[in-house]
DNA sequence: CTGAAAGCGCTTACAG
DNA sequence: CTGAAAGCGCTTACAG
């Protein structure tokens, strides 16, 4: 390893200027504006004008700044313009959803969105219960001035977020099962389409006592799946019955205790909707526990398709929701501004082998 | 809702100054340092020394300053500092872990320790096996310049990635099995105490034939792992015959491809160490496919503890690494500039219904 | 269509 | 122990 010390700096003769040290650094010194604009001869104003793709430029002008910001591999420094801006190149994703499954295929999402542009993405999970919920959300939006943040629920659900929000002027765009705000800042997920599908399979599998097990109903979601769920049940001439809905809380633990209940249900169903694939695994248990075999005494569907669920066993049929596809749309409408049609998500049923036709 | 036009502004009748504007936006705005500086009757250097914690200043002053702070609820702004810094706020997360669990999970303790600072955690999943790997790292690096970088396994071990960011003078902490680096900057996992603790406790329930299904012989945690195992099988007068490791992947499928092997073995081992949790779930199936009960047929232990594997059936018997915990003492790490015992981290077996005595 | 000046809110380098 | 000046790399507001 060669010594930094080769050539000794004598003290008594140091420089009048720091001339050599300008000149070292420069020759490792990224790019800055002020070098594109004397490099092409122009103000630096203009070349903050094509960076940020300013109409008002004459083409060759923008040609030539252009070959030269791609010669150099210039890139505009994010804190500078971020400073300038009043606003970050940030983008926040605020989170309650407690599967780990569905935070990192929407992070995924997101990132397919972003890559290769100024913004970053910066991840915030949260409590909605805890007191200073909204003061925490603040605080963090006034300091670090983020782009715009992303919503999944059921933090989405939050209207007193989305008021501090639009109050601090911060872009947002919420993701929910139904629409909750304007066209331009809401990705809709269409649930109740979900739960028509896994009530159109199990009522065609012949299915007659059929059971929901429902997430909390304090989520937009739940009531979307459910509705949906019993419409596709009444086009085939059955009903939901309200004592075979039991409410569970979207986690293994309340799809076990769900299941409990169910198989004390008289008649016993033989095919049951879950509101997720958590509980679904829940009641997998609980078919288990009970000398009860999936699909042939219980046929399971499932909402969601986590990655997991296709090695419980037998492999869950359930609804797919396109978790990541919904981060990278979500990330689009931020940075682009605009919506997309309401039809645009669609959630679609996935065949397995948990369901089946009755005994 | 009021309108905003209650008091339209006559065209002709605009002030000379802006003064109802500015006092208008001095009432929301933010304080600034120099709000700071000027309430407080110091210079703004001498508030800036004070935010950044400098020993050179009269207690006096730093009391008075610190109180009015606290009053006014300033907090500098990242950008700001960011760019007179020429760095920014930002920790980043390197990761290409494929477990959604053990990511979340490292984001979590992360998070937890930078809370309350300006910090924000900025996640990067890469693919070291991408042609344009390092490359993407030097420019994720050189434009954000984040304050430092975080690297769990297996991109932890990447010596080039490591050396690119030692060239860009770009901080990071590398969480690995074993030691790569200067203690500051290493946060080692003692991979092999717990490959020890699981072969003393397949030892130590009398098994005799006992396999290990490893994972892919590229990472280190595997070859730490492997030995603390074997080591602690000599320990109790058995050895860990080479014929009896099968090389996975660390995934579901490969261990249960693995686990079709393992059963083909003569004499056909009475437990197995699973290198981690998601191929253990993978020798589950394998087992189930095969007709053998576990752990009746098969003890198995696994490593991780993830989530899940409390659900599997029966519970898995595993090796507890505190992911969260690491997450958070790698960014402590990160922020202070201070390594902790290399000791610090231990993983610990939980013994749940996977393993029992042999037949 | 283009540019000179001022400013975003901080810190560094220097001087005292 | 403290401060005035210059600067970080951009953009806004204005003028032409």
């Amino acid at each position: 390893m060669p010594s930094r010390l080769k050539k000794p700096q004598r003290p008594g003769a140091a420089p009048k200027a720091r001339l050599p040290a300008t000149t070292a650094a420069k020759a490792k010194r990224r790019p800055t504006i002020n070098d594109i604009a004397r490099m092409s001869g122009v103000s630096k104003k203009t070349v903050s004008r094509i960076i940020n793709d300013s109409p008002v430029v004459n083409e060759e002008t923008r040609a030539k700044v252009k070959r030269i910001i791609a010669e150099t591999g210039y890139v505009p420094d994010p804190q500078a313009r971020g400073l300038a801006f009043r606003k970050s190149f940030l983008i926040g994703m605020i989170y309650d959803n407690p599967s780990a499954e569905y935070v990192v295929s929407m992070q995924k999402g997101i990132l397919s969105a972003i890559e290769g542009t100024s913004f970053q993405l910066v991840v915030r999970p949260c409590d909605r219960a805890k007191p200073n919920f909204l003061q925490d959300m603040r605080a963090f939006v006034e300091r670090q001035r983020p782009f715009g943040v992303l919503l999944p629920p059921s933090v989405s659900e939050d209207e007193g977020l989305a008021k501090v929000l639009r109050e601090l002027n911060c872009d947002y765009v919420r993701i929910a099962s139904v629409s909750l705000d304007d066209h331009d800042v809401m990705l809709v997920t269409n649930d109740h389409m979900g739960g028509y599908e896994a009530g159109r399979h199990l009522a065609e599998l012949g299915h007659k006592v059929i059971a929901h097990v429902s997430g909390p109903r304090s989520f937009r979601s739940v009531h979307e799946r459910r509705q949906g769920f019993a419409r596709a049940l009444k086009e085939c001439g059955l009903e939901l019955s309200e004592k075979n809905v039991i409410e569970g809380a979207y986690t293994f633990e309340s799809g076990l205790a769900c299941g409990e209940k169910l198989f004390a249900l008289k008649p016993r169903p033989t095919a049951v909707f879950a509101g997720n694939d958590e509980m679904a695994a829940g009641i997998y248990r609980a078919a288990r526990d009970h000398g009860l075999e999936i699909p042939r005494d219980l046929s399971v569907v499932g909402y969601d398709d986590f990655p997991t669920s296709q090695r419980l066993w037998p492999s869950l049929t359930t609804v797919r929701v396109p978790v990541a596809e919904i981060g990278r749309l979500a990330a689009t409408m931020l940075i682009k501004k605009t919506g997309v049609p309401h039809s645009e998500i669609v959630p679609t049923l996935t065949l397995r082998d948990s369901s089946t036709a009755p005994a």
